[in-house]
DNA sequence: GGTTAATTTGAATATTCATTCAAGTAGAAG
DNA sequence: CTTCTACTTGAATGAATATTCAAATTAACC
C-alpha cells in the first residue's frame, strides 16, 4: 500500500496514550509497533527516531491541552467559574480506573535528570499553559494579581495531578483544592453543574 | 575479601540516589553495578532483582523522610512552625541545580501504570507520611479538621515537588504556598529563621 | 502500459538489558 | 595448618532494546 501514507494523526494519537501511560523508558519501540500497527521503517522514516515521536505526542497533547482549555474558559460564564470546572474535571478524572494523571508532569518527573531537549519542551508547554491562565485572569485581575493566581493555579494542579493516584477520600482533595484557592467562585460553579 | 560483607546500608544509599535521579526503568543494573562497585552476582545474592534493591531503595526513602520530618516537628517551637520550616526547606531545595523532586512522587508517577507491588508500596509509604502529619496536627485540632490540613498539606508539596521543576520566580511559589494554607505561622516562622 | 518515485515492509543489526552460575577467595572453626 | 562455609567475582546467557536497509509495493505521471 505504498503512496498511501498512513494516518500521521491517528498515530501520533496512539503514540500519546501509549507514551502517557507508559513513560518514555517504560515503552520500548516494539510496544509503539503494536500500537500504531506500522512497521518500524515506517516510523523512522516519519519521525527519525523514538525522541522524535516522543516529540510529537507531547506537542500533540499540549495543543490539545491549551485548546480545551481556552475552549473551557472562552464558553464559561465567567474565567474564575471555567477554572473551578477544570479543577472539577481534573479532580473526577482522577476516580477513573484507568487514571493517568497528566502527561507533562509525568514527562516532567521523568526527563528532567536527562537535562535534554524533550525536558526543555515539556517546560516550555507547561509554561505556555500557565501563561494561558494569566491571559484569561487578566480579564478580572490587575497582571500582577493574575501571575500570582495563576502559580497558585498551577501548583495546585500539579498537586491534583499526583494526589489523585492515592485512592482517599475525594471530598478532601476537592476540599483542599477549594481552601487552597478561595478567590475562586466554587459556589457559582457548583450550582451551574446541578442544572 | 569473602566473608567481609559490603556495607549494606551504604549500597541503598548509592542505588538510592541513581533510583532518584533516574527511576527504575531509567537506571539500569549496570549503572547499579557503577554506582555501588558492586559486581552482580553479590547485588543479586543481597537483594534477589532490580525490583528489590529498588524496593530496599525506596523504604531507605521513606524511613529517612519519616524521620526527618518527626525530628523537625519535634524540635519546632510549635507543630505549625515545623510544617512551614518543612515546605520552606522544599521550596529551597527547588532551587539547587542538581533538584530531584522528591522519589516517592517520582516513583508513584512512573509505577503507578504497573499496578505491581511497588506501586503498592509507594502509595502505603505516601500514606504513613500523611498520616504522620495527621498525627501531629491533632496536638493543635481536632480530628477532621487534622486530616483536612493534612490532605491540603499534601496537595501542596506535591505541587512544589512538580513546579519545583520550572525556572520561574520562586518568591510567587512561595506566595502560592502561603496563600494556600493560611492556617499555618508563616510569619512566627520567618521571625525564627532570621534570628 | 511502462516508468518513476514515494512509501511500506519486516528481517537483520549491533547494542544493551537483567540475570545466572561455576570458579575463586578469605575469614571462621577445629 | 586444614577444612569448611559464606561471600565475591565477572564472564556468559538469552532476551529485549533502538535502529537500519535492501527489497517489495503501489499510486501518479507520461
Amino acid at each position: 500500500m505504498a503512496r498511501v501514507q498512513f494516518d500521521r494523526e491517528q498515530v501520533i494519537q496512539d503514540c500519546t496514550q501509549l507514551f502517557w501511560q507508559q513513560g518514555f523508558s517504560g515503552a520500548s519501540m516494539q510496544k509503539v509497533v503494536q500500537a500504531t500497527g506500522l512497521k518500524p521503517g515506517s516510523l523512522y522514516l516519519a519521525f527519525g527516531s523514538k525522541e522524535g515521536l516522543y516529540q510529537a505526542a507531547l506537542e500533540h497533547y499540549a495543543r490539545q491541552s491549551q485548546a480545551t482549555l481556552s475552549q473551557a474558559l472562552e464558553n464559561a460564564p465567567s474565567v474564575g467559574e471555567g477554572i473551578c470546572q477544570q479543577l472539577l474535571r481534573m479532580i473526577e478524572a482522577a476516580e477513573k480506573a484507568d487514571y493517568c494523571s497528566c502527561f507533562l508532569v509525568k514527562s516532567q518527573l521523568e526527563l528532567a535528570a536527562s537535562g535534554g531537549d524533550l525536558h526543555r519542551r515539556v517546560c516550555a508547554y507547561i509554561t505556555e499553559i500557565e501563561d494561558l491562565y494569566v491571559e484569561y485572569l487578566q480579564r478580572d485581575y490587575p497582571q500582577d494579581q493574575a501571575r500570582q493566581y495563576a502559580t497558585s493555579l498551577m501548583m495546585h494542579v500539579f498537586g491534583i495531578r499526583v494526589y489523585g493516584y492515592l485512592e482517599r477520600d475525594r471530598d478532601r482533595l476537592l476540599a483542599a483544592v477549594k481552601s487552597g484557592l478561595p478567590w475562586l467562585p466554587w459556589d457559582a460553579c457548583e450550582q451551574e453543574a446541578l442544572q
